[in-house]
DNA sequence: GTAGCTGCAAAGTATTTGCAATTAA
DNA sequence: TTAATTGCAAATACTTTGCAGCTAC
């Protein structure tokens, strides 16, 4: 997966916002970019800091609360602990019930589009979903 | 929506387990059914507690873990709160981007069935999916 | 009778907030 | 210059755990 154009987006739209472009927040954004599906905070800190060291726990979740509160991340919450991800290209997600791991999944089965009104006037922007299973490495172990 | 068959299901399950129904557990199951969609452990106590005043939040907390790791229950995390709700009948989510609220909607538009394989030997065994929006009010409101 | 269950209080963990210092523009 | 941003430390919120007493079976 290559981020640089979803990075390149953020830095524009933040320019023009008149939002300040820090040191912390570049080393936040390629962080997560670089943390894969779903990382939580302290992951993203791990790796924001070896790019700007002196990057706070709190700059990274404020960090990030702006990014999904603008629609470029998303946030999920598991066991308790919020994950980040960004949002673009749009994907779902394969979720082992017996490792926990989660593969990013490309496809989108879903056929309810953008634009289309369910159950009596809600109006439908977007949707998540996961698939739960168990990943090949799992099969082969329970058998 | 009528979970008297789910509590049924349920208790009579435990018993079979050799699991003790105590009236904290009852109080629980009765609360979750009357919480409706996605309710927080906190709501779950405070309906528990009318049916048995003497429930504490802790076993709460211990009975909707139960609930969720036998299946009974899903389990949902919202904003640092996790969230439960019965499983049973299959559904899923209109989540309201203007208000927070959540609607359970039983249309089930996902063609993915249990048992089939996708991306390299990941075995789907079930799903879960929220359609994203406005619901009628909030869209009024916005006009 | 006895394992399973309960509830209190304490501990643990994740996240947010107040505020003075810093810094990008 | 100056308003946005940062990071520390403290506060907050949710959930889990240790353990002694209780109770369904």
């Amino acid at each position: 997966m290559d981020f640089s154009n979803a990075i390149r987006g953020i830095v524009r739209a933040w320019r023009a916002q008149g939002r300040r472009l820090t040191a912390p927040r570049r080393a936040v954004l390629e962080a997560l970019a670089r943390a894969g599906c779903r990382a939580d905070a302290r992951t993203v800190y791990r790796l924001a800091r070896r790019m700007y060291p002196k990057t706070g726990l709190v700059t990274v979740y404020r960090t990030l609360e702006l990014l999904v509160r603008e629609g470029w991340a998303e946030r999920w919450e598991e066991g308790g602990t919020a994950r980040y991800e960004l949002a673009q290209p749009h994907h779902h997600h394969l979720v082992c019930l017996g490792c926990g791991s989660v593969a990013r999944w490309e496809r989108c089965p879903i056929p309810v589009r953008r634009g289309t009104t369910v159950r009596g006037g809600f109006l439908v922007t977007g949707h998540r979903m996961e698939l739960l299973g168990y990943c090949k490495a799992c099969r082969q172990v329970r058998g």
